[in-house]
DNA sequence: CCGACAACCTGTGAGC
DNA sequence: TGCTCACAGGTTGTCG
């Protein structure tokens, strides 16, 4: 999936074209995602004005408004979910999921794995939904620097790197943007996140930071069937310094990218740059 | 509290 | 060519 970056660039292509808009129908022909699409939401969206569209980790957040109503329609894209804008008659083919038609304008979500979520909630606070109250830190947002690393690790003893991926502690950071930053720091994906000190904890918070905005820059990531709005790609693959380099060649000390497992995922990682 | 692991599901690429 | 297996951006729940 999409992490931050990718989400992020969905968001702001979307934005342009979508806010402002009013829905028109929703149209579900298959509601069996990650949790199932609720039944009620087609008549919960209809006739809303989209007035914006926020991002909260990687959950994309429509804010619906009605004369007297507001709603946030919120979007997970899962492991293989997309977003795409399209002529209003475009006939779906394998794994379109659902359809809002905008008006002159087809919004069409598309997840070949069905990890995704498509929710509701009612109100003006989207931060009060079951899957959203529980999220950690924004890791583009004011709070999130090496002073804040720094305390919040003092007790922690899980590796930093299961802890970066850890959506109750930071969000948005998935296993591409872990290992990237990890490797720039010059941090060991196996050093107990409590053991860090204050220089290592400034070095990593600010290459989250760096790592997150540079692949924004570059309009995301294009791993395998991953695509924007408009189905084009992004191309920020082609700076990875580790992830999915098993064996190549480090960049900067021409030892060998390793790749080991953490929590059931791959980790990317040069023991020579990285302890 | 922690971590390891399985589960959810389909597609793809590697190896035989 | 075709089969099987491992693995892929995420999240959640269970078990020790």
């Amino acid at each position: 999936m999409p992490e931050l970056p990718e989400v992020e660039v969905c968001r702001q292509g979307l934005a342009p074209a979508v806010v402002g808009r009013r829905v028109r129908q929703l149209t579900v022909r298959f509601p069996m995602l990650r949790a199932p699409i609720p039944p009620d939401l087609p008549e919960r969206l209809r006739d809303v004005e989209v007035v914006a569209i926020e991002r909260r980790g990687k959950y994309l957040l429509f804010d619906c408004r009605r004369p007297t109503e507001r709603g946030w329609l919120i979007i997970h894209l899962g492991m293989s979910g997309s977003l795409r804008l399209l002529a209003t008659a475009t006939p779906p083919t394998l794994h379109d999921h659902v359809d809002i038609d905008l008006g002159g304008l087809l919004l069409r979500y598309r997840d070949p794995r069905r990890f995704g979520v498509i929710a509701w909630q009612e109100g003006a606070e989207a931060a009060r939904h079951p899957l959203l109250c529980g999220l950690g830190t924004e890791p583009l947002g004011q709070e999130f620097c090496g002073d804040w690393l720094y305390r919040a690790t003092r007790a922690r003893r899980s590796p930093i790197k299961t802890l970066l991926m850890d959506a109750g502690f930071l969000v948005g950071v998935g296993n591409i943007y872990a290992a990237e930053s990890l490797f720039l720091s010059g941090i060991s994906p196996l050093r107990p996140a409590g053991r860090l000190g204050r220089a290592a904890c400034d070095r990593l918070a600010a290459a989250v930071r760096n790592t997150l905005i540079a692949a924004i820059a570059a309009g995301g990531s294009s791993i395998r069937d991953y695509v924007h709005h408009d189905g084009g790609r992004g191309d920020f693959q082609l700076d990875y310094a580790v992830y999915g380099r098993t064996g190549e060649v480090c960049r900067r000390c021409a030892g060998i990218v390793r790749c080991i497992r953490q929590g059931g995922r791959s980790t990317f990682y040069c023991p020579g740059c990285q302890r």
